[in-house]
DNA sequence: CCTAATGGAAAGTAAATACTTACATTCAGG
DNA sequence: CCTGAATGTAAGTATTTACTTTCCATTAGG
């Protein structure tokens, strides 16, 4: 455990601190508990890092909250497209779960990655919202409130996603896969004209 | 601020350490800040609940996990039941909106909170998914994976609620009602019969 | 083989924090 | 007016925890 490769390190005691303040949150997390869990002395916490506040600084900076390109495989097809911004939102989601579990849990010490997420959901929701409107004016579905119903279809894929990264598998027992595409068939359904 | 009615006090007193519960977590409230947000000596609060896990037994202790009624007010009309349900469903979640936050906060801490709330979600459920498999029995809704399907609905819900719960206004738009007649009135001509 | 970079061991410091002790104060009710 | 229950003031203790300091060990690479 000596000389290790650059970074090796680094990686290590910032892996070791998100497991830890995703299940104990940042005051339940001591500088002692992440260097045992990273396999490394205390001491060296602190040469990489300086503070504790510097591990969450370089955890926030690698965090990138991108996101995924919806739009350019948009066919305007309802079904196909649903489907693709359905996976797409729960893949997006799911890259960013650790961020999210440590956001939500420490909104005052992540209050930067915090407002990041709020600002993704917005952009999420226009994405869709829009994509509802030009769907409307090409008289592919019903007229009705395109931003709550952009509102309820990510509330949908939201709550599936805070059900499992709060509970697992204890609350849920669907799968994504039937998961989205139950719901996709349900809510074409409910939206469309025939 | 000296010789109140019996009981004042202590209320104040987890009145205080609920709401910081809720902002900084167990770890993060110290108990001069709940003595503080009390408008009380730090030493009433010790008094009062012996220490400081003393207040947070209390706090659970006086929390009811109280399923509302849904079964008895069950109509067998799918808009009107499902609309019923949404509001309870709702209704449900913001009296326990303290609680959930708290227990999702600090999942170790409030273990027992944890696991009613899955036990809360699961009851729910599976009110839910007989509801579905006798209007199915009726033939008044498709075929279709029932279990899946009240998963999906408490999703939506949940997913609202959880935005609300963690972002304020500053997610969503829809209010409650919107957000319940726009989401039925899909769900239900999804899944009905015609 | 030497050196510089990296990490470890052990001991310690200063502040925060949960909790205690001893004593004074207020006020409602008899 | 007196008593007792509830609260306040002040000072202190023991532990935890972030962070430091000093010295030592290992090894990759020139």
């Amino acid at each position: 455990m000596i000389n290790m490769k650059k970074g090796e390190t680094k990686k290590k005691i910032t892996k070791a601190t998100i497991e830890l303040l995703k299940e104990k949150g940042y005051k339940g997390t001591t500088t002692r508990e992440i260097a045992e869990q990273a396999g490394v002395n205390e001491l060296t916490v602190f040469r990489h890092f300086g503070n504790k506040e510097g591990i969450i600084q370089a955890i926030v900076k690698t965090t990138s909250f991108s996101l995924e390109i919806f739009d350019k495989s948009i066919e305007w097809e309802l079904e196909k497209d649903l489907t693709n911004f359905g996976y797409l939102l729960l893949k997006d989601f799911d890259n960013n779960r650790d961020m999210i579990s440590i956001a939500l849990k420490d909104p005052l010490i992540f209050s930067q990655a915090h407002e990041e997420i709020i600002k993704k959901i917005n952009d999420t929701k226009k994405i869709l919202k829009e994509y509802f409107e030009e769907m409307q004016k090409k008289g592919y579905i019903k007229e009705l409130d395109c931003c709550t119903q952009a509102e309820i279809f990510l509330s949908t894929y939201w709550g599936y996603f805070m059900y499992k990264l709060n509970f697992g598998d204890k609350a849920l027992h669907a799968d994504y896969q039937d998961m989205i595409k139950n719901s996709i068939n349900t809510f074409i359904k409910g939206i469309s004209l025939h």
